[in-house]
DNA sequence: TTGCCAGAACACTTGAAGCA
DNA sequence: TGCTTCAAGTGTTCTGGCAA
């Protein structure tokens, strides 16, 4: 084992093992290395950033602090292309373009051949979509709004044509095959409503804060036949 | 880059000594 | 007898130097 796979192979190691201690000696005897190569090791990942601490004492030892590290990410081309799938419901919907550099990030930190064995799976994986919907095009005060927890004053066209200025306090926004909706507290109806955005025909963000409203609290009137599922 | 050596520092354990 | 204190011993990391 050279030293990168060692260095790769301790960080590991203590993440795997942590809280529990692992002694220089340990970790020498499993990487078939002296004490003091280890010890040179371990200095060598504390002063390249990696939150490793030492225990002097009877009781010593290495840890490392788990809260500071992830595990490696691997994915492989199924769960990759899984991961596009759901994304692929944000099409055309707020965070979209988060959505769509969320996965180049995937798939860049793939190897190449998973990366293009996920490519390939992709070709094989449609999403349906109504042919004559038009994409929807979510304003970004509508993004921030939520992102924030910011009021909205916005211009609403009703089903009847009717426009209306409204203040809303944004509490989910939910999509489906029927468009995409903010679901707010409406500070002119004093009310949960639901806006349809591609009625919202102007919308800017106040910077009042929003209270917190949990979504359950709010909305109790959805169809039977319809739920609405957390994006994650 | 790695192994070996030596000494320092630290924390814990153990056992002896002192005291009520 | 039981409790407390303290020194010695032990195990560990840390640091520096040297050589292969």
């Amino acid at each position: 084992m050279n030293r990168t796979d060692r260095l790769y192979a301790i960080v590991e190691e203590l993440r795997a093992s942590a809280p529990r201690r692992r002694t220089a000696r340990e970790l020498a005897r499993r990487y078939e290395v002296s004490v003091r190569t280890i010890e040179r090791d371990i200095a060598a990942l504390q002063q390249a950033g990696v939150p490793i601490y030492a225990d002097v004492g009877r009781r010593g030892g290495y840890t490392i602090d788990k809260a500071m590290t992830l595990p490696p990410l691997n994915f492989t081309p199924a769960e990759a292309v899984a991961v596009a799938v759901a994304l692929g419901r944000f099409e055309g919907a707020p965070f979209a373009e988060a959505s769509r550099s969320a996965l180049a990030k995937i798939v860049g930190a793939m190897p190449e051949r998973d990366a293009a064995a996920a490519r390939e799976l992709a070709g094989r994986v449609r999403l349906m979509r109504r042919a004559d919907a038009e994409p929807a095009r979510i304003p970004p005060p509508i993004e921030q709004a939520v992102l924030a927890r910011r009021v909205l004053r916005i211009r609403y066209e009703d089903r009847d044509g009717v426009t209306t200025e409204r203040e809303v306090e944004p509490i989910v926004v939910t999509g489906g095959p029927f468009g995409w909706y903010l679901i707010g507290w409406c500070r002119l109806r004093e009310d949960t409503r639901v806006f349809r955005l591609d009625r919202i025909r102007h919308a800017v963000l106040t910077g009042l804060p929003a209270p917190a409203r949990r979504y359950e609290d709010s909305v109790s009137d959805l169809p039977g036949h319809l739920a609405l599922v957390p994006a994650l």
